[in-house]
DNA sequence: CTGTGTGCAAAGGGTTTGCAAGTAC
DNA sequence: GTACTTGCAAACCCTTTGCACACAG
């Protein structure tokens, strides 16, 4: 998968930042913050990566991630079409702060009152990962 | 339920601040935004607020749900006791900003990798609610 | 007198926006 | 020339902190 198909099926015209982005994401095993992304692609302001962020967003390339660390995690959508059943569990741990996805889990169908219409879904399980339990 | 009870059962002593943003916690039939709790005690500052929503977040008296919206909301914990079972999903309307409880859908036990230890969950469906779908 | 509670103002962090310069067609 | 892209600085929103006053034991 590379960065000028992601963008393309996106219907998102390609330009150097965009590419830079997608690039970051595909090759991050996590979902990864704003922060995240400027840090690794330090010659590119942070205001271009939020708009290609949300623009991403828009186009259903990108979804977000609310891990409760107070700055949104992004990650590629996995599907190319509109239902979104790639998604799956994340874990966050409160003490390296690392969100990871368990791919393994998958978000589970709920049962939503009459007249409700889901859109999307944000399950985030919170604790202490293997690698800081120690 | 009165506040009274839920601070004593929580440790945390009795003030006329914290006995107002529990009541208005109790009252409330959502999950409330620390800026939602300070519009309705418009008496009582912020900072106050969010301090004792902090303080009630440490004593397991209230848990926080991140929906996305971009402010955290307050919830009271219903059980006493340590296990989180009465926990449930919530529904975030992406149209009229309100989070609502889904009682009747707990949230579900995920199987975690080795190693990895579980100590909250924050599951949150987006969408339109009947409300706002008219 | 000592400790706790509270309000006010300011700082902090994360994200977005206004604007102008730069680039591509 | 026209439209799109980007960087810089500033604004914004939400939350927390520093500090001083007020009050209770």
């Amino acid at each position: 998968m590379t960065p000028e198909i992601i963008l393309k099926r996106a219907g998102i015209r390609l330009s150097p930042v965009r590419e830079l982005v997608v690039k970051v994401l595909i090759e991050a095993a996590q979902p990864l913050s704003a922060a995240e992304i400027e840090e690794t692609l330090d010659t590119v302001d942070r205001s271009s990566i939020s708009r290609t962020l949300t623009q991403l967003c828009e186009h259903d390339a990108v979804h977000t991630i609310e891990d409760g660390s107070g700055s949104v995690k992004y990650e590629l959508c996995h599907s190319s079409d509109d239902d979104d059943n790639d998604q799956h569990v994340h874990f966050h741990c409160l003490r390296c702060g690392e969100t990871i996805c368990l791919n393994d889990s998958l978000i589970p169908e709920i049962t939503l009152p009459e007249g409700f219409t889901a859109h999307s879904a944000n399950f985030v399980i919170k604790g202490i990962c293997a690698g800081c339990r120690k």
